[in-house]
DNA sequence: TGTACATCAGTGAACGCGCGTTCACTGATGTAC
DNA sequence: TGTACATCAGTGAACGCGCGTTCACTGATGTAC
């Protein structure tokens, strides 16, 4: 029971089992196991991202921000929770090209996040550096949100069950701790 | 040269291989790869954790208790890179066994963690859940390190080269968020 | 000091397994004339 | 409306590979008498 749902292998012959297809079917549909991934990726990160973008442009309060970017993080990894799972495994496997891709899709995101705090008046005098130090670390809880829902979603694990309260408690964890973050942001001096 | 270094597969063949000594040879020294796991789980993790909780013991300056456990976490890190890159990679693998040995190794760093922040004077009004969320935070971001320090490590890629100075940025950065953490503590009001 | 025996790390051959990948093929669907 | 052909998803058999695990074995080292 708990195999189905955690951190996935994705073998080709189970990707195809699944399907219901034969082996040697799968490449009617992509060139190799990493085009498989990297479509993976791309489809969930890349969507993951352009929502959260969106909901940093909703308005300028940090309360707001936070709790609406918490509530898109759990909500989409909820939906796709072997996409997640998946990206989970592949980020720490031994697949370079789909490692460097994650990781890839990461700091792209932490980029972006960087961009727009720059925007925020309080944080208008701080260095790149400090910047990019301070989207590191939110981008960093984020992954830890997203990993402690997986390992909650296994370890229930009644197949693959939605579970609406699945990531109720990450996501008030996560809540707590990206406020609490924000809230030493006034009191950083930032030295060149 | 990458795959030296990085996030390890850690077959047995591949061990009895490199220990020069033929497949069979392996269960004279362990019953299953799971064991062997085990071990290297508990000679890394727990050194560390260890090591780490004397730090804390050093005295009630938060700068100073931040710089040394970073130096520490960084130092450790370096010197045994082909475990914590076997560790990083079956935090997240498939094997459940290891994933949770190395899940439990964590929360109970995290747990150690959170009673000693309770003896700091500034924190002693705070309930044991925003405790535990503190916590929590620094762990993630001192895992956050390691994953940093290790990709590093395979990017550069000159072998088995300690490379002293390839934890000096992720030391830095580290060092950075632990102390921007450590500032907002005062301005947060913990509601039961 | 010499013999008999136990211990135990390491050997080498074999096993069955799931894996990614190849190949010539089939058969349905759509298009051109 | 009917025939000829192209496209293309899927088939099934086979391949070589690295894997964990088993087995009876060898040969060195230490211990008992």
């Amino acid at each position: 029971m708990d195999a189905g749902i955690s951190f996935d292998r994705l073998s080709l012959r189970r990707v195809t089992h699944a399907a219901g297809v034969v082996p040697a079917a799968f490449y009617r549909h992509f060139a190799s196991m990493d085009e498989l991934g990297l479509a993976l990726v791309e489809e969930s990160v890349r969507a993951l991202r352009s929502m959260l973008r969106e909901a940093r442009e909703g308005g300028p309060e940090p309360e707001r921000v936070i709790h609406s970017s918490v509530l898109i993080l759990v909500e989409h990894v909820r939906e796709h929770p072997r996409h997640f799972a998946f990206i989970a495994y592949a980020r720490a496997s031994g697949n370079a090209v789909l490692r460097h891709a994650i990781r890839n899709e990461i700091r792209l995101f932490a980029s972006e996040l960087a961009t727009d705090l720059a925007r925020f008046p309080v944080l208008r005098e701080w260095t790149t550096d400090d910047l990019q130090m301070l989207s590191a670390l939110f981008v960093d809880t984020m992954i830890a949100t997203i990993e402690s829902m997986l390992e909650a979603a296994s370890r229930g694990a009644l197949g693959d069950a939605p579970s609406p309260e699945a990531g109720a408690e990450s996501a008030i964890l996560a809540e707590k701790q990206l406020r609490l973050i924000a809230l030493a942001i006034p009191h950083w001096r930032s030295k060149p």
